[in-house]
DNA sequence: AGTAGTCTCGACTGAGTACTCAGTCTACGA
DNA sequence: TCGTAGACTGAGTACTCAGTCGAGACTACT
């Protein structure tokens, strides 16, 4: 591995864990051994530094719902929103670390005057969106889900899960224990009701 | 209003807008016209000054929704967690700056390693559970809601408002679109299937 | 008036911190 | 063997910031 991609590495974890003001570049260098120096003559700066780990994140983390959407095999758009949900779960739990950078204010902070940062936001919101919103859509073609506005339902969706992803990274309740009840809870918001016998009221 | 609270209003600001870390004590002793000194006269350290305002912020929040639950009438168990639902949304539109250091990743990195802190976080959360939770009960006992684990669905219409809100004030979609398909979506997770005439499916 | 307690002041300290720069080292082509 | 370009170095610089301190003001009570 070369200097460059090991300081990418470390710095990545520590902003991550500590956060980005939190972390002095001084740490960065004791850890990857790389003399301070180095990691100036790489990165501009350290917010620059900032923005070449949240492109890494995205190519990675778009690349990892592409290989998996595209191995995978969806009988309906409702099992399609099932596999990306639970997708999102498993990403989430073990690439905490990785995730946690997007559930810090570091980065909104930094969008908001840094149009390169809040591009790569974007595009990983948006493209979870889309693909959320693709399984809608098709869930609707074939019958599994009912008439809705896709683009509001995806983001509903997301909401959830991406908040009770946040709520298990604060350590607020232990993970996992809540994904059937978040797997059904989509399943009552987009399915067609189901009816039990004897129970029509409408 | 005595030195000490506005050097609390104006850290709350502060710390809210800013940061805790990117919130120098010149700054709070610029705005507020208080030496630097008076501050720490008042509060130990930074830390312990950003302990007693989120002490202030949990005292204020539960008073606001005592005060609402107290006030309203509730047909059914349904209405009250729509009710709940509809005054987090408000309040946190309406004290978005206070609400924001809810979102932010200081105090649940401080609350690791401070109990008084994170004695306060959770009773924030443990006060909004306990309350959708009850309305959850109320709703099993009026039948308004289907039967299920009380706590576990408390935290799923959490994590969906929690989340929802969040991203609204990072402002990476427009606020209160949502509003309707929030308050549809919940009612779809907790309220018995409404059957359609002539769609009995099971 | 004297005194004790509370509150306020702001210059100062020292421990960091991002970033610089003059120069070293290494690999490689001529 | 030399020249050179790119990777790398780490001591140095200018600056920021939490927290201290000694002095003084205001208040209440005797």
């Amino acid at each position: 591995m070369t200097k460059k991609d090991s300081i990418l590495e470390a710095a990545a974890k520590l902003f991550s864990e500590k956060g980005f003001r939190e972390t002095p570049m001084t740490e960065i260098s004791r850890i990857t051994g790389a003399a301070e120096g180095t990691i100036f003559y790489h990165f501009k700066n350290k917010e620059e530094l900032f923005v070449a780990i949240l492109e890494d994140l995205k190519t990675h983390i778009i690349e990892e719902f592409k290989s998996y959407t595209s191995r995978a095999e969806f009988k309906t758009g409702l099992d399609m929103l099932e596999g990306v949900i639970s997708f999102y779960v498993y990403l989430a739990e073990t690439m905490e670390d990785r995730f946690l950078l997007l559930h810090r204010h570091d980065i909104y902070e930094l969008a908001e005057v840094n149009p390169v940062c809040r591009g790569h936001l974007e595009e990983i919101f948006t493209y979870f969106l889309d693909l959320i919103e693709q399984a809608i859509s098709r869930g609707q073609e074939d019958g599994s889900i009912r008439k809705t506005d896709t683009r509001k339902m995806a983001w509903i969706i997301l909401s959830m899960v991406d908040g009770l992803v946040r709520f298990n990274t604060f350590r607020l309740y232990e993970a996992g224990a809540l994904y059937n009840e978040l797997i059904e809870s989509c399943r009552r918001i987009l399915q067609h009701p189901i009816c039990p016998k004897g129970a029509m009221n409408a």
